[in-house]
DNA sequence: CTTATCTTGGACCAGTCGTTCCAAGATAAG
DNA sequence: CTTATCTTGGAACGACTGGTCCAAGATAAG
């Protein structure tokens, strides 16, 4: 009997997600989301809530379909230091190029935007995220002896975690992908020895 | 002839730097502005101009008296490796403890917020003042043969500043500042060997 | 087709935004 | 004190904020 949605909920947030991510919360007003998604306020409100339920489901997906498979890619990656490498690679890229240049990260930006109880919870899956696959890539570099003797295995993950927030954050002055480069590279050669 | 103004200047952009510092700029209304400084709209604009204005005088004010002081203070440090670790002890406590605990660094902030051309060369000269900063407690400490040998002195400077920047931005979710000092810490080593 | 139920467009709400403007107040030279 | 000039408080501006509401439209079971 009921009448059904007219449209995917997954493509709505998704495009909300997009306009967060690049304009950020506070610069996004509802019309900014009513013009890009297409939809109605009403099919917004009753669907998926007011803007802040709408950042937050924006938030999450951001660090589900986003995020975590860059994370399990590196874990998985068996390679050891050349696969923290190449994620650090692969995401100056993502920041400094592409359709997303200059936007950072969704997660990072979050912590400019006053976040909230509910907000700050992702934040923290996401760094306890990044910091495992960090830990995982590091075991198995040191397993396979890359790693200079004495590396603190766990300041060490949480040390890479931090740059890669600086990666995020400093992409959106418009910094030069290879100055970013360098930096990395120096942590990097300083763990190898 | 002429009236004279009623208020001091430099104590009125401190007041709005705070603002802007906790707040950040688009969750910061004139109203508040106003309100913290004790100032009508009129005084306001009359000498400041509009809320972009006071935001960058804000901005270029943080730079030159609260980060130039510390960025010297690194550069003159004649230690080496421990001039640059007291540095980030301080930053952490500086972020994490006391009156401005959990706001961040202001020029950090700045790169989500959506920065125009002005803003941007402020975040540049604070780039490259703390770059230059490290660079030469670097060198000191090359000179004391403090570092591993092979160490990039320029990538580590400039890795060396994004931690920075990551540290600045993580305080903003309340991040534990022993988590943070693991980090720092485990860069620190990597590059004492 | 009727009908019950949900969705949708768009008008509308009070409140706030950054900004402008002007009369009233303050100031100091003449 | 007069007067010219600047500053100040506060009212007012149109535009926009996030959010609500309801009549009209869409849907599918009976």
């Amino acid at each position: 009997m009921p009448d059904v949605k007219h449209f995917d909920p997954a493509e709505v947030l998704t495009a909300v997600e997009l306009i967060f991510w690049r304009q950020g919360v506070a610069a996004t007003g509802m019309q900014d989301i009513v013009a890009a998604t297409g939809l109605s306020r009403s099919s917004l409100y009753s669907s998926f809530g007011g803007k802040d339920d709408l950042y937050l489901a924006a938030l999450q997906r951001y660090l589900d379909r986003r995020s975590r498979p860059m994370f399990d890619g590196l874990a998985a990656d068996g390679r050891g230091l050349p696969a923290i490498g190449e994620f650090f690679e692969r995401l100056i890229r993502l920041r400094c190029s592409g359709d997303h240049a200059r936007w950072g990260c969704l997660v990072s930006n979050a912590h400019t935007e006053g976040p909230g109880e509910a907000a700050l919870a992702v934040l923290e899956q996401h760094h306890a995220g990044l910091r495992g696959a960090f830990a995982a890539a590091l075991e198995v570099a040191d397993g396979k002896d890359q790693l200079r003797s004495g590396v603190d295995l766990d300041g060490t993950a949480e040390m890479l975690v931090l740059l890669a927030y600086a990666v995020n954050l400093r992409s959106r002055s418009g910094v030069d992908p290879a100055t970013l480069r360098t930096g990395v590279r120096a942590a990097l050669q300083a763990l190898a020895g």
